[in-house]
Order: C-alpha cells, then sequence, then structure tokens
DNA sequence: TGTACATCAGTGAACGCGCGTTCACTGATGTAC
DNA sequence: TGTACATCAGTGAACGCGCGTTCACTGATGTAC
C-alpha cells in the first residue's frame, strides 16, 4: 500500500472534482450538471475528467452518495450530543440538524429529497445505505425511548393485512421492538419532516408569509415529538 | 368579440402546446422542456412557437398555472362530493385527490412540489393564486370544523412573539377564525401531506419497503385528521 | 544505483447532437370602406 | 358585394452556444530487475 505522490494527486483530483461537482449543482442544478463545467473549473481539458468518472451519472452518484453521508454524518453529531436518555431532545436535535443542512445546502438537498433528475437512475447499490442514515437514526431513536420505557403509551390502531406486512418487513430491517402502529406513526414523523423541510427550502411558503420560519417549524417538530410518543 | 376561425385556430394551437408540453414535462422533466422540441411535436417550425409565447420560461410558466389549476380543480371537485357536515371526510377526500393526481401526474406534481427549475423564477402574479388553493381549502375544512363546533379541543401551545405576528396574518388573510396555534397545526397537517406524497412520487420509500403504499398512506391521513383535531 | 519497460494523467481534435432566439420573408385570413 | 390594406401564422436560414464521449497522442511517474 505505497502512499506514492501519483495516488496522493489522484485523490486530491477526486476531492476537487466533488468540490466543483458540488458548486456546479449549487449553480445550475442537477439536471443541469456537466462534466465539461467542471473540467473546466478544474482547468483542465474536458476529456481528463474521464480518467476519474466513467461518465456523467457515474460523478451524479458520487454526489448523491457524498451529501447522503455528509448529512448523515452532521445528524449522527448533533444526536450524540444530546444525552442518551434524552430521547426527545435527540429527535429535536435531528430535526434541527436536518434542517439547517438543507438551509445551507439547498442544491444537494434538492438532489437528495427532490424531484428526480430526469435521465438519472442512482444505483441501488451504492445509494441505499447512505440513503437511509437519517430514518434509521430516528426509528431508532423512537425505539430506545420505547426500550427504556420513556415512550407515551398510545392506543394502537388496527391496520389492515397489507400495511402489518409492510411493517413488519420494516421492524425487522431496522432491528426494532416498537409496535407495528409505532412504526407506521414513525414514518409520518419522517414524511412530516422532510415536508416541512421542503416547505422552507423550496420555497412553497411564498415569499412574505413566514417571517420567522424557524419558529413554524420549532412547532412542527414539538408537534412531531408529541406523535411519535416522545416526551 | 367576433369568433373568427384564425381565433378558434389560435386557442386550439395554444392548447396543442400546453398538452405537447405536459407530454414534454414527462418525458424528460422540467430542466430539459425545450421549446424546439415542443415545436417538432407540434408539428411547426421552431420559430412559429413564438407566435404563442414568448420564451421558455413563458411557457413553463403557462404549464405551471395549469398543474396547479388542474390539481385544485380535481381536489376541489373531491371535496365538494363529500356532506358539508362531515369535515372529517372532506379532509380525506383532499388527501386522497392530492395523492391520486400527484401519482398519474408525477413530472406535473414535481415542477410544482419538487426541487425548483434552475433559472426559472415562476412570476408571482399569475402563479400564486391558483398555487395556493390547496391550502386554502384545506384550512377552509378546518375553519368549517371550527365554526361549527365539530373541532376537537386542543390545549394551545404558547406561540413565541415572532410567529404568533405571522400566524395573525396568515388568518386574516385566509378570512378564518380558528385559533393561532390551530393554524399553526394546520400548517402541519399541510407539509407532512405533501411530504408523504412527495415519499411515494418521489420513490423515496425504496423499491420494495412498501408494498401497499396506499395502505401506508391512509394511516397517515388519520393519524393527521387527528392533528388538526378532526373528528 | 541505473536502466528498460509499463502505467497513467492530461492533451487536442473530432463526432454528432440539441438548444433559445432573431429576422426577413411569404401567403393566407380578417377588416374597413 | 368588391377592393385595398392590415394583421397574423408559419417558414427557413442563421447566430452562437454548450453538451457527452471517443481516440490517438505525449510526456511524466512508478516499478522490476
Amino acid at each position: 500500500m505505497a502512499e506514492t505522490p501519483r495516488m496522493r494527486a489522484r485523490e486530491q483530483t477526486l476531492q476537487d472534482i466533488t468540490r466543483i461537482g458540488r458548486e456546479q449543482l449549487a449553480a445550475v442544478g442537477a439536471a443541469g450538471l456537466s462534466l465539461r463545467a467542471v473540467a473546466r473549473d478544474l482547468g483542465v481539458v474536458s476529456s481528463a475528467v474521464y480518467r476519474y468518472v466513467a461518465s456523467r451519472d457515474e460523478l451524479l452518484t458520487l454526489l448523491v452518495v457524498d451529501g447522503y453521508n455528509e448529512l448523515g454524518a452532521e445528524v449522527d453529531e448533533a444526536v450524540n450530543a444530546v444525552a442518551s436518555e434524552d430521547y426527545r431532545g435527540q429527535f429535536l436535535a435531528l430535526g434541527r440538524a436536518l434542517r439547517v443542512w438543507a438551509l445551507r445546502e439547498p442544491a444537494r438537498y434538492g438532489l437528495l429529497f427532490g424531484s428526480p433528475v430526469p435521465g438519472y437512475h442512482a444505483p441501488g447499490e451504492e445509494t441505499t445505505g447512505p440513503g437511509t442514515r437519517v430514518v434509521t437514526r430516528l426509528i431508532a431513536i423512537i425505539d430506545g425511548a420505547y426500550r427504556s420505557g420513556a415512550l407515551a403509551q398510545q392506543q394502537d390502531a388496527e391496520l389492515g393485512e397489507p400495511l402489518t406486512l409492510d411493517l413488519e418487513r420494516v421492524r425487522i430491517e431496522m432491528d426494532v421492538e416498537l409496535s407495528l402502529d409505532a412504526v407506521a406513526r414513525g414514518t409520518l414523523v419522517w414524511v412530516a419532516l422532510f415536508g416541512s423541510v421542503n416547505f422552507e427550502v423550496f420555497g412553497q411558503y411564498g415569499s412574505d408569509t413566514f417571517a420567522e420560519p424557524v419558529e413554524l417549524f420549532e412547532r412542527h417538530l414539538t408537534l412531531l415529538a408529541e406523535i411519535a410518543g416522545l416526551k
């Protein structure tokens, strides 16, 4: 595993490409992302980029994985900073970290959670892992509360058979002890969290409706914690 | 107001352009939408389209307004079909109509509620009206329930001053009697509804997690009705 | 330590393609008298 | 009802632009003996 200059240079260039890709994303959006523009910013002829990525799609995949991982890391860090018995606090930290990242990186957030990029299909093998970090962590928080007896009692709804089967599978995959209805509630909290962030990041509240959107978001978070049963 | 053949032809062509624009949207996405492609499908030379729309941006605006209106009309129709005292039923109808439209028209849904189209800025004057039809209707349903005493009592949270001001403005603009906290809850229900639809339309649940996503959506709807206080 | 060969980053030209928009024009339709 | 003029839809060529990808190449870096 010799660490030759050439290898270091290659690593550096790959990082530069990702960085420039992120900038491009912010400037022209995912659909407008172009290898030639990346090459220009890199100060290199367009065909040279093909030494590093095999195609435009592969560059997109690189950026998708990069985005999921950065978001996942920031969310993890924020949650880890909260006392381990304070499940509600962990949930609030998760939500706030998500929002902060999304507002700081709207283009990357849009790449991950906005409308699909036409003509691009993310390769499942590479993206599903990083792509599920946030939801996995969210469910883990709720499950942690449940295991330690800190989850509010909820009257479980009767679920139809198809949904029961689906949720059963989720429960096994995520290795949680929660009731099926608590998992269903968890998914609502999850999509609602992203819905709230979506509206703010994509500017769908209207330009002058909420002067202080963070206040509204905090109220949403509080309500969502209640729905999840976190106290 | 003579109804000349020329005028009728013009009207027809404008409709054709909108229809072809919708098809383009579905095929290549908003960012890939091109006037030349529309001209090709219309069987006309590219410059001819400029007799009908002044620019690509104007075509996008046309499609945005068209989308909001079709969605708004379908939602209205679905809600109107429910008994006027059945507020919870009206809410469910609204949610289901939104989901059905979104799944049938994913590209148009993405144009309206997905990541912004790079380089395109919707002109406020034309789009805000149609763009608020769904949320206006949603809040009106909750307000209707409140006025007729059918809204579940909720303990209002204490809201900070900035949020109070924002919500006060919303309450006046929408001409409702609801408490400020009920309006805040309404916004959560609203963003959560779109969040749930987003995940399904944009395929973010993962390809094989939910075999019957409609069941999950129904559970979400039920929970959201509770949050709104509809019974 | 020195040499011969293999590997690899980057070049430059080319391929075929599509885009938005402008402009002078032709010929058909509409209107005023 | 007929004629002269104005309006308008659509043509075809052109502008300048950017894109993804391939390919034969040069020259520097790395490696095996």
